[in-house]
DNA sequence: GCAAAAGTGTTACCCGTACACCCATGC
DNA sequence: GCATGGGTGTACGGGTAACACTTTTGC
């Protein structure tokens, strides 16, 4: 909360006699690219299909506008809970795109935002028509990369506005940060109960290749276990006959 | 440039009745933290002495509207040029900021990019009172930091609007750049004409610190001519008695 | 017994850090 | 001769990739 004081009479002339509307402006919208793990451990974001003009009927990153009385930071927050319904998820703005033709009803400059929803949160009965909403597996492929739903199935080319190239640059920087941050932990069912195993297969779908689990495991005792940021709390046979130990995050 | 075709009738009327003033809107503008090395090798920052209010009187980093007719990338630019004359320098969008209360005029929205002036190609006459532009040595400080400059000195808290906060998150941004773009051969005097000592001496102003010759030199190498992205074209004497290899980005 | 995950251990190599030491030359 | 930058070399430790091997237990 920033409070600005005038610094004299004169000013405060100014800042009443000032017209915000002596040129023309954009409007300004939050798009988040709303990340989480399906099921079967892939990368998936979450979509919705455009029901009025322009790009009807196409799919499209969730986003609204900015109101004049809230941050932007807050305008994600709350475009992902109108979303998912889901609260105090991670967030991370990670680029703003501002191209003049963006947006064909008028010039919209959008602040992309992206988020790691815990796999399993997001709970979509398919089939069921009442939902304009649906998690896309995304599958990379030679140009753009192919979005797998339960019920559609589309390229990334197909995408409304631009945001073939905004989830572009989310994934993009989401390989990235997945090596300095602790984001995968955000992709966590229960960030205060989880194995080795289940952390694994989250770089793995991130990174789209598959890890050492020798490697990763010394790895994670490295930088987690050892530093304890991380401590282990019990066994599970979860994924497997023998039983693993369990983690907790604090 | 994207074209946007209309589906049918219906979504041309639709797009020919809309109105882009039924929400109040925000103004935008791309701000612009101009990185350059001093002439002792100190990383410094453009900043301009606001003439009218609010801030009047403050130092501020360049900045302005972007307009309806371009890119916010072109805004960037084109203030960039305004401000240092300079054309086709290399610049980075960073981060946006759109707390509500940042502007006391009205909403506004700043898109922060990073620009990166080769050494020496600013010159300011010290003591030109014509000009209200300055460059300031950044020097940290235990809370933000300070800025010297030839005329004036300051600490960051005094500058206008939330620039403190974009400066800082720009430096530490440029600090983790460093290491994995090119950067530093950004702030070259020349390019296609350079030693590692004047290379050494960029990363150890972004940095802070000081590094071993011997390991950068290594490094250097490896890196960079072993790979064929610089060739050796020569020597000089600039800055020593003995020959230093010269090195030529391709 | 086989498959799949859990877990231990080893090897070879790369990389960063820290230095020691020599070269060239203007002062 | 000494300070400064240019340049070579080396020794050590930690990190990483690749992989061999054992354990556990449901099927």
């Amino acid at each position: 909360m920033r409070k600005y004081k005038a610094s004299c009479k004169e000013e405060e002339e100014f800042l009443k006699n000032y017209d915000p509307d002596r040129y023309e402006k954009a409007a300004n919208t939050a798009d988040i690219v709303i990340f989480t793990m399906s099921d079967k451990n892939e990368l998936s974001v979450l979509l919705i299909k455009r029901g009025g003009y322009p790009y009807k009927g196409h799919w499209a990153i969730p986003g609204g506008f900015m109101q004049m009385d809230e941050d932007i930071d807050i305008t994600a927050a709350r475009e992902l809970k109108e979303e998912t319904k889901l609260d105090g998820i991670h967030i991370e703005q990670f680029k703003t795109f501002g191209a003049v033709d963006r947006d064909p009803r008028m010039r919209v400059i959008s602040i992309a935002y992206m988020a790691f929803v815990p796999q399993s949160t997001l709970d979509f009965e398919a089939g069921d028509d009442a939902s304009d909403a649906e998690l896309f597996k995304i599958k990379m492929a030679d140009e753009g990369f192919d979005l797998i739903g339960d019920r559609d199935r589309l390229s990334s080319h197909e995408l409304a506005f631009d945001h073939e190239e905004i989830i572009s640059t989310a994934i993009e920087r989401l390989k990235n940060r997945i090596d300095y941050t602790m984001d995968a932990f955000e992709f966590l069912k229960d960030k205060k109960s989880f194995t080795i195993y289940e952390l694994k297969k989250i770089y793995e779908a991130v990174k789209g290749e598959s890890i050492d689990a020798s490697n990763f495991r010394r790895d994670f005792l490295r930088k987690y276990v050892k530093t304890g940021l991380v401590d282990e709390i019990g066994t599970s046979r979860q994924y497997s006959k023998r039983a693993a130990a369990v983690y907790k995050l604090l």
